[in-house]
DNA sequence: CAAGTGATTAGC
DNA sequence: CTAATCACTTGC
């Protein structure tokens, strides 16, 4: 079952982060079958205030608008030149707030992402945001889905996560974000082997 | 540890 | 139009 529209909706990006980690993250892969993993790393993006965010200060362009959409909506973008990172929107539609997925624990499929990723152990399958959408095929197409409704890539709801089991500390390349740098919005689960490197 | 890769953006 | 800048990964 996905997720419904107030998941995302309900609070701000911060919030939904604490909220996504334990989460299954699933993507169709033809013929019925799925790939899908436990997301154990995020970052919060915290809009028009956060230095960090490209929608700092409002800005809004072709790429950032559908941050601006009403929570639940797919942000997925381009970078350096051989990446996607994969985002999720949240809070209530014109706040330009999002979650970006950083890490996931391969559930399902597992043979289809060793294939997506020859020569990578299991540990490094999944534990990057690039990394996450190379086996998961995630890429421009999925940008502005509605993961609550009809899209093609959705979250699942599972097992809660103690507060205890999760880490926190500032977000990883974002130095030139000043103080906001600085600020605890990248949130992991301490024992997952699955988490990216940087910490 | 540095190169690479190309979309996106700001600045003319 | 052009140049600069990247929410990173990989192989040296």
């Amino acid at each position: 079952m996905r997720l419904p529209r107030s998941f995302y909706t309900r609070g701000d990006a911060l919030s939904l982060a604490r909220r996504l980690l334990g989460k299954r993250l699933v993507v169709p892969a033809g013929a019925g079958e799925r790939v899908a993993g436990r997301v154990v790393e995020v970052e919060a993006y915290m809009g028009a205030g956060d230095r960090a965010s490209h929608a700092y200060g409002n800005r809004r362009t072709a790429r950032t608008e559908p941050m601006y959409a009403e929570g639940g909506r797919a942000y997925v973008y381009f970078v350096y030149g051989l990446h996607h990172q994969f985002n999720v929107v949240a809070g209530p539609a014109g706040t330009p707030e999002a979650v970006l997925v950083r890490a996931v624990e391969p559930l399902e499929g597992v043979e289809l992402m060793r294939r997506r990723r020859p020569g990578r152990p299991d540990r490094e399958l999944t534990s990057g945001p690039g990394k996450l959408c190379r086996a998961l095929c995630i890429d421009l197409s999925h940008n502005n889905e509605d993961l609550a409704e009809g899209g093609r890539v959705w979250l699942e709801d599972a097992a809660p996560v103690s507060p205890d089991d999760i880490a926190s500390g500032p977000r990883v390349g974002v130095d030139y974000a000043g103080a906001d740098a600085l600020l605890p919005y990248r949130l992991w689960l301490r024992d997952s082997p699955y988490v990216s490197r940087q910490k």
